[in-house]
DNA sequence: AATGAATGAGTCTTCATTCAT
DNA sequence: CATGAATGAAGACTCATTCAT
């Protein structure tokens, strides 16, 4: 019987249960939303009985946003690592955007957009945003700032950038949704880390200005 | 008895009970998404029965989508505009990103976001923003498609980069919501408009490379 | 506006609008008997709002009975005339046999077995059935009284037997319903008649007794 | 949780709440058939909460239909066993005419009659009827057949026969229901199996054909 | 730890009917 | 005659949740 969140970023050995209720609701909520599953599908899919998952979770609230600090926590920790193996911040971007692509591209929801899902959803996952938001975008606003320190950047808001970042990213993966393009990754990647870089301006029309 | 969704820019006087059901939708689904609202709050709201709703809609997913397609169609109409009243590519930019962010801010649900509420909404919704997604990007596109022509925009993948456009001005309206800051407007347009233009590259480091 | 039933054998030319809805009615009604039409169906179906059914009939039960009265009465014309044919009894109840088979057959409904369909239809159906069992039994009967008197058929109780022969009838067109089988006609009138007259029983066994 | 129809003849004990619920379905639905009783009035009746009622049976439809196949056992037991008591053909289907009196005047409805409530009700029930038709028409069936082998029934067709006997008394139970007579039962026994054996020709009449 | 029976508020939707125009 | 907007009760069904075992 757990109730309470655990905080810790490796998902230690919770019990057998515990984990097949996450899976199983991980899978329904990445094909519906919130919204979308009903905890008479979720003990089906599971192979529990209702009741059960009572015994582990509060609420389907608090199954909610255990599946949604499990997704952000491999996330970051993804996007961490990709930040990590790279020296030189131009590359450390080119891999955070590559990574970004992939491992968000798979699920269908992400923290950023789902919170409109549902009314009561909106209290918990705003403090879930808060609580992981550094941890997310520290890594990505790191190699911003040693860009800048090295001089190659230019001297931007940090933090703005890489939410502006994230939203091109995140763009492209509505986008496809939306219009079931599903084979142009390299030249997303290309093309976000090139605008990012350069912008639209021409180095001839800059030098005018 | 309207059931079907017409097709005109600009809305015309529809019935009377037929726009106070939309405005009463559009308020509810801004606060709650298409799943937290629900046809009888929708009733109360608009100040009509239920039974009435029915008269003029088919569905709680016709009401859903003409309400998509009114806010669609004037948020279109309103960066047309904008585009349209500057003939310098960098002035029509600033020009729509700041009408975005006027009108969009104003707004919890936007289409390209609320799409994964709803399982069977997606069907229509997918038709819908296909059916509009010229209209929208057109204008912006057009402004690109200008700057390059003029030599004064490097030759980017000009949808690519509205969709980037696109993404990093719903971060921030996102972001917004998730974080309650509401007031760094003119932040938020200049650092939008900057980004797009120069990148974060330094033009020292440009020369270099 | 025309509430009051008519009585009358023959049609007359009721209004235009009045047959437009009896007809569709009795196309609905014969697909899914009285809960299974509505009448927004109704309105449809006879190309009228649903208001002006309204001008024409009192309620939904007064748009039923009309239908029913008006099958009773063409059912009853016909098998009378069937019986009216012929001088001797078992012609004439051959004739009325098939008769039978033939215009109730193409029927889903028939009134002694509709009126379980709905609580309040039975009140007006008792009142109609009553109202017309005796122009409908009595053509039938009379062959009967006929065949007794003339000695050739036995003194049995008329009424029960005629009530019997439409049992028979019954059966078959029921049994047609839920076994699909709709190509026995001639053999189900033969051994109708030759059951309604001979019984099971042999000459033989018949002596004994 | 009991979703699905259970085959065994004889009820056997089910829970208990399943019980309450059919018990009171079957009051309900002889009074005013399918499409008469509500989910909400079983609930009432059944003293159980309407969410209970969807825990033991899907749907309406198989809350119905379990009613309809309980009636079905309990109708074709009483009739085998009226049938297989009696040696002599003549007595048993004596014994089988009353027992079918006696068992389903009770009841409002009968499996024949009251397929036409309902437009889904129909495939179900058809396959309900063809499961069930065989036990049920059988031991009526082999009554007849004893007969004709001994001699002492005419080779008629035998399923014919029985569908007709079953006509005729469905003619009476409805007839009760239409005209409120109730007292008459030893006549219609007398007279049914009567016609039966006999028909209403006279000897005489035979003779010169 | 696990079950499954039970709940009742809530969902969307359809219904027959009325009435002003 | 005819319309169509409007109604509110009722329909079947799903939901998250509780609790005794």
């Amino acid at each position: 019987m757990n109730h309470s969140a655990n905080g810790t970023v490796f998902p230690q050995p919770v019990g057998k249960s515990e984990d097949a209720i996450l899976n199983a609701a991980e899978g329904l909520i990445s094909i519906n939303g919130y919204a979308g599953f009903s905890m008479r599908e979720l003990a089906e899919a599971s192979g529990l009985a209702k009741g059960t998952i009572y015994h582990h979770f509060r609420d389907k609230q608090d199954v909610y946003t255990h599946v949604m600090e499990r997704q952000m926590l491999s996330l970051q920790a993804a996007v961490a690592q990709a930040a990590a193996g790279h020296t030189d911040p131009v590359n450390g971007l080119r891999a955070v955007i590559e990574t970004y692509f992939t491992v968000v591209s798979k699920r269908r929801n992400n923290i950023l957009a789902t919170l409109r899902d549902n009314k009561d959803a909106q209290v918990q996952l705003h403090t879930l945003a808060e609580k992981h938001r550094d941890g997310f975008l520290q890594p990505i606003a790191d190699l911003v700032r040693q860009g800048i320190a090295a001089g190659s950047f230019r001297p931007v808001d940090v933090e703005m950038t890489v939410i502006s970042l994230l939203g091109m990213m995140n763009a492209f993966v509505t986008h496809r949704l939306l219009l079931d393009q599903v084979d142009l990754d390299q030249h997303m990647v290309d093309h976000t880390l090139g605008l990012l870089l350069l912008g639209i301006n021409t180095p001839a029309s800059l030098s005018q200005q």
